[in-house]
RNA sequence: GCGCCCGUAGCUCAGCUGGAUAGAGCAACGGUUUCCUAAAUCGUAGGUCAGAGGUUCGAAUCCUCUCGGGCGUACCA
């Protein structure tokens, strides 16, 4: 709590008649200055007093004493307002974002507490598609909110490197691949990503029409899960060609794991995961398989073993569930997988309670929209996709147009652009909340002005421009009493929210918080920009305004890295 | 059918655990660059917060129903 709303609970609590905690959690942030810069709403008291709120306020306005940090109380109908000393609030908040710089937003709320992070996880033998970016993304900024908060964290992209699809790519591979009988060794057919692809599209194609493909998918399947050779052979070169892709677009948009640890590497603790289960008396054989009968839980059954004794995705969630809590003793187990496997997660999270997990309430699905076309759902099955790659190059593409025409003479062209291309794609995805459903739209994704990653970024670079011109560097001795302008205060303001706008979006796992944030903070920037010079003749204020926009670049720098953006010095 | 999610300006979205006049951006129209990067900024216009009840001193926010849209609903993930 910092020390203002303190001073103000400290002061109320004399008067009031509620704990100090409950004053606190009262206390709100008048909508604009006049009203102060805090207030207590007196409805909440009124019954108890049995007076009206508009009465109390005015009361306590009388009553409360002022001092060096609360300098004034003052009623506005209902709502007692409370303000506070300019001088003392920007003296306490420059001087934290000073002498915390790159660490401004951290805190130690995740202290020796551990978040697993299961994110991005892609089919394998797959294109990256724009619909993979979301998980991604969502994920690494999830991420890197709960690290600046302290948590330890472990990233895991939990590749879908298992399950009868790959049974489906075997049988399309032997049927319709380059041919292996000639060449020996499956690494010298000349397969890519693009063949793998095609391949797949063509199994979902051709299975159409003959069904019976699919059970000697399964089939292949089935000998995949039983460590058959060539099964094996196919599906590991299945697999490399596959993660180079990934590894490479990864890189791009600068997103880390740290395990790659997919479906496949459970496959040898399944047994035991099943066993426990049927131990537990909790499985039961129903149309020949093997099920976990949910119908009190009104759910339809988490199947564990298909009747040709597969296991299915539910079995690996579960066994994965279990190894990470073995391996990682977390304390928030973090899903980042689109709304429509919601049921899937109820089902599983349900099968860990009924085992006895008590550990299951810290297991979260952090669900989000689908992306959709015009036509309808993005689908790799049917080959109705746009890459990843291409839009991200598209995207880069364009940041470089822009830069040619604004700023030719710009050193490191290639690497702005990419910062600002990729910022774009990223920024883009996490600007709304997770749950909406978006439509993917070239022209809006690929728009560069208004509320948008390029526009904090474009703000962070103006921002340096200033204090590269300054010639001096930003010193914590100033004299706080020189900002007088409300544009100034409002700044601060904005500064002192970041870490509890951190808070926040961890606690609901919601990185758009933190990017409204970012565009909020900037937009007050520009407009104080617009209105206020800074490198003026008055010294001692040019000093006090070059530590305010060096706290403001300090903060949007750190959102930025939060968010998984580059802020470029130039741009 | 049942379950979950969504429905705020022409479009895309904010709106903290209910609170002081519902806010941005895009698109449209009109201003601001001999001045710290105009990827900016200022202004105009645009809303029965899907609809109807209910709870409350107070509802975009909570509850119920209706309508509209999305997703899911046993051997895919």
């Amino acid at each position: 709590m910092d020390i203002f709303i303190k001073n103000i609970v400290d002061i109320l609590k004399v008067e009031v008649p509620l704990s100090g905690e409950e004053i606190e959690g009262f206390i709100e942030i008048p909508p604009d200055l006049e009203k102060g810069d805090y207030a207590f709403p007196c409805f909440a008291i009124a019954k108890q007093l049995r007076n009206a709120p508009a009465k109390i306020s005015a009361e306590l306005a009388q009553k409360l004493p002022t001092g060096d940090i609360i300098t004034g109380i003052k009623a506005i109908g209902p709502y007692l307002n409370f303000y506070v000393s300019r001088k003392m609030f920007f003296k306490t908040i420059l001087n934290d974002v000073f002498t915390e710089s790159d660490s401004y937003g951290c805190s130690d709320l995740g202290k020796g507490k551990t978040a697993v992070i299961d994110y991005s996880s892609p089919n394998i033998a797959k294109h990256l598609a724009v619909h993979h970016l979301r998980s991604a993304v969502i994920g690494n900024a999830i991420h890197n909110i709960h690290k600046t908060l302290g948590y330890r964290c472990v990233g895991i992209n939990h590749l879908g490197d298992w399950g009868t699809q790959f049974g489906q790519l075997i049988v399309a591979f032997k049927r319709w691949g380059p041919d292996t009988k000639d060449q020996g060794s499956i690494q010298e057919t000349g397969l890519d990503i693009n063949k793998l692809n095609k391949l797949y599209v063509q199994f979902h194609k051709e299975a159409k029409e003959n069904p019976a493909l699919e059970d000697e998918a399964r089939d292949w399947f089935k000998k995949l899960e039983n460590g058959n050779e060539e099964a094996r052979e196919t599906w590991q070169y299945f697999k490399e060609i596959s993660l180079s892709e990934f590894e490479r677009v990864y890189e791009k948009l600068g997103i880390t794991f740290d395990s790659y640890a997919g479906e496949s590497f459970y496959n040898d603790m399944l047994d035991d995961t099943v066993d426990r289960i049927k131990e537990a008396g909790l499985s039961e054989i129903s149309e020949e398989a093997l099920i976990v009968n949910l119908e009190e839980y009104d759910m339809p059954p988490c199947i564990l073993r298909k009747k040709d004794d597969a296991s299915l995705y539910a079995t690996r969630d579960i066994c994965a569930a279990e190894y990470r809590k073995r391996e990682y003793d977390f304390d928030k187990l973090i899903y980042v997988v689109g709304s429509e496997q919601k049921l899937h997660f109820n089902q599983f999270f349900k099968v860990l309670e009924l085992m006895g997990y008590e550990w299951v309430s810290s297991c979260e699905h952090v669900d989000f929209g689908l992306v959709k076309f015009k036509g309808g759902k993005m689908s790799t099955r049917e080959g109705k996709v746009i890459l990843l790659e291409d839009l991200l190059e598209e995207s880069c593409k364009i940041a470089m147009e822009i830069i040619e025409g604004k700023n030719a003479e710009l050193e490191n062209k290639e690497e702005v652009a990419n910062a600002i291309g990729i910022g774009a794609i990223i920024f883009s995805e996490l600007s709304s909340k997770r749950v909406k459903d978006v439509l993917f739209d070239w022209d809006e994704i690929l728009n560069f002005d208004g509320e948008t990653g390029p526009y904090v970024q474009y703000t962070h670079a103006r921002l340096c421009s200033v204090l590269r011109k300054c010639g001096e560097t930003a010193t914590n001795d100033i004299g706080h009493d020189l900002l007088k302008e409300d544009d100034e205060l409002l700044l601060v303001k904005k500064l002192e929210f970041f870490q509890l706008t951190l808070i926040r979006a961890a606690k609901s796992c919601e990185p758009s918080i933190v990017s409204k944030y970012l565009l909020d903070l900037c937009s007050t920037f520009n407009r104080f920009y617009q209105h206020h010079r800074i490198l003026i003749d008055d010294a001692e204020l040019k000093k006090a305004r070059v530590l305010l926009v060096d706290s403001v670049r300090q903060v949007i720098k750190n959102g930025l890295g939060i968010l998984g953006l580059k802020a470029p010095e130039r741009m």
